[in-house]
DNA sequence: ACCCAGTGGGGTAATTTGGGTA
DNA sequence: GATGTCCAAATTACCCCACTGG
């Protein structure tokens, strides 16, 4: 068979973003239009989402300000 | 004069392809048959796919597909 | 010829989209 | 400003069984 399967990054649904950040899949859906999240689209038009990014950004690895803690 | 012989470009399974966009395989076959995605026939009628135009839909660097703008 | 994972074809649930609204 | 919810339409996922690919 074919022993050269393509690389490709995993891909999440908005329900499983929904999920992981315990939010509304509409919510995931605005972030990504407001270009807080990146996204691939599907012939269809359904939106998916990069593992990777998702994970970054739950784990606190935002290049945003860091909340310092306080004296 | 050409001689160069025909490179077959590499061609994808309908389930790599699905991987790839986090899809059913079953989405794949109704892309192809709605013109979104062209396909190679098998003699005995299985689908395969060309993994550089697969590549480019991933990418959205594709001449169709008009929708809102990206994200 | 047998095995069996993958695919095609079909039908039916479930999810997603987009807009408007609370 | 950011989320959640309601709605209709579109897209996708899951179910069957028969056939193909290797």
């Amino acid at each position: 068979m074919n022993t050269r399967p393509p690389e490709s990054e995993p891909l999440l649904t908005p329900a499983e973003v929904a999920a992981m950040f315990r939010v509304d899949p509409k919510t995931v859906t605005r972030w990504a239009k407001a270009g807080k999240l990146s996204s691939i689209r599907t012939l269809g038009g359904h939106r998916r989402y990069r593992e990777s990014e998702v994970r970054d950004l739950l784990t606190g690895m935002v290049p945003e300000q860091r909340r310092g803690d306080e004296d």
